[in-house]
DNA sequence: TATTGTTATACTCTATAACTATA
DNA sequence: TATAGTTATAGAGTATAACAATA
């Protein structure tokens, strides 16, 4: 991703590309954010290694460990994710198999997630790594700052009335 | 996006959905991250609204604006994208015919990007809703808050040595 | 009738690799 | 030889709509 540095050594304060014009773009919140974010998965996929897993899939292996038996429609919709959508997630960590499908004896609709025993070896490697990358990007910051950081964010995330 | 709002009107404080156990993940702050993102992405579509433009899309109408004649090399590593996804997206606008590409004099391998008439009228448009979407979240915060977020966001975004 | 999951489909985003043309 | 752009291709992410089974 990253090719070579070029030339100097001055410390770029925004615009880290050879002196481009960003014409305030670099002061959007939304700009902010979704540079942040970009950053961060990117360390995110670096740190997860030949593991493999995206944020979303580790999201839901996650939680549904915590919550065995859940269905794909409380993780959809606690991930904001269509049926749809998680459809194909369920269906890769399925082909992968980290988890199972099972239908519900109290209500045929359903589909309870279990981890398989693959996915349970799985996540606690993965635990292990996002600890370490968890450490990497908190690192940046006093435990203060940090603090304010996720309350910060915390605030965006109830936006829409989640 | 939005469907309808369910029943209850409570408040809901971490797990909008229904009592999930999140063990933690909503401690990390990758998460926290991408979960603000996504709030604001989508706020920023709706802002938008029948414009139709991503943010990505914005921030490639608003650089080339500021630095008519640009290359597509240089936005796409401005903006982190890979030269063949920089390919995509122009074309795109310049299918919209909200750009054009132009064979550089000095240097033929180089495309020179200009935004079109329409781009230069589509870009006031966007700077407004973009105007009043930044107003949205900026509100969030007091303007302390909104500094110390802003400037613990570009802290990441440099990590990876931008 | 509403809900859960499913399938089909389509569109977007992203990246890799091979290629062209310029330098 | 290296660089900027291009094309082909493929994979992943996301969403809409229609459908089946179940409630």
């Amino acid at each position: 991703m990253q090719t070579q540095r070029k030339g100097t050594d001055r410390r770029p304060e925004q615009a880290a590309t050879a002196g481009l014009e960003f014409a305030g773009l670099d002061k959007l919140l939304g700009y902010d954010l979704r540079r942040a974010q970009g950053a961060v998965h990117r360390a995110y996929l670096v740190a997860l290694g030949e593991l493999k897993l995206t944020q979303k899939h580790t999201a839901v292996l996650w939680l549904v460990e915590a919550n065995p038996g859940v269905s794909q429609g409380s993780i959809g919709s606690a991930l904001e994710m269509d049926r749809a959508t998680m459809m194909v997630l369920v269906d890769r960590l399925e082909s992968r198999e980290l988890l199972r499908r099972v239908r519900s004896k109290e209500d045929g609709r359903r589909r309870e997630l279990h981890l398989t025993n693959a996915g349970q070896r799985m996540l606690r490697g993965v635990r292990e790594r996002v600890t370490r990358h968890e450490r990497q990007i908190k690192g940046l910051y006093s435990s203060i700052e940090l603090q304010q950081l996720q309350h910060l964010l915390q605030r965006l995330q109830n936006m829409d009335g989640g």
